[in-house]
DNA sequence: GTTGTGACTACCA
DNA sequence: ATGGTAGCCACAA
């Protein structure tokens, strides 16, 4: 199992995510076979080209909150992303572990 | 080969 | 609940 297949396997699972949930990047790494590859997602999302359609968005780390520092460009930039699904979690009573994606 | 780094996690005090 | 820490592992320099 080359590293580019584990590249798509992470894309193709990325992409299944249903729109309006999130993922963390564990739970990533694990469905795409490869437990302990959280930290490897991040880096695979980072090198996305930034016209890709994959959902990036809708994967966050396992406090479930944005891996960006808060307020960066690319923190509010996904946010705005997620709200554009419905996704709100400014709100007191809701966080993002809330739209966790579950199976 | 070695070292440092990171869009991570699970534990533990 | 919260912060620190120690694993984790691919990757780049």
């Amino acid at each position: 199992m080359d590293k580019l297949q584990i590249n798509e396997i992470i894309w193709q699972v990325v992409s299944s995510i249903p729109k309006g949930r999130v993922a963390t990047y564990g739970q990533v790494a694990k469905l795409a076979g490869c437990p302990n590859h959280a930290r490897y997602v991040g880096t695979t999302l980072k090198n996305l080209p930034n016209d890709s359609r994959l959902p990036w968005h809708r994967v966050i780390n396992a406090k479930g909150e944005i891996s960006f520092t808060l307020n960066s460009d690319a923190y509010q930039k996904q946010q705005l992303l997620l709200e554009a699904e419905g996704i709100i979690f400014k709100s007191a009573k809701i966080s993002l572990k809330d739209y966790l994606w579950r199976l």
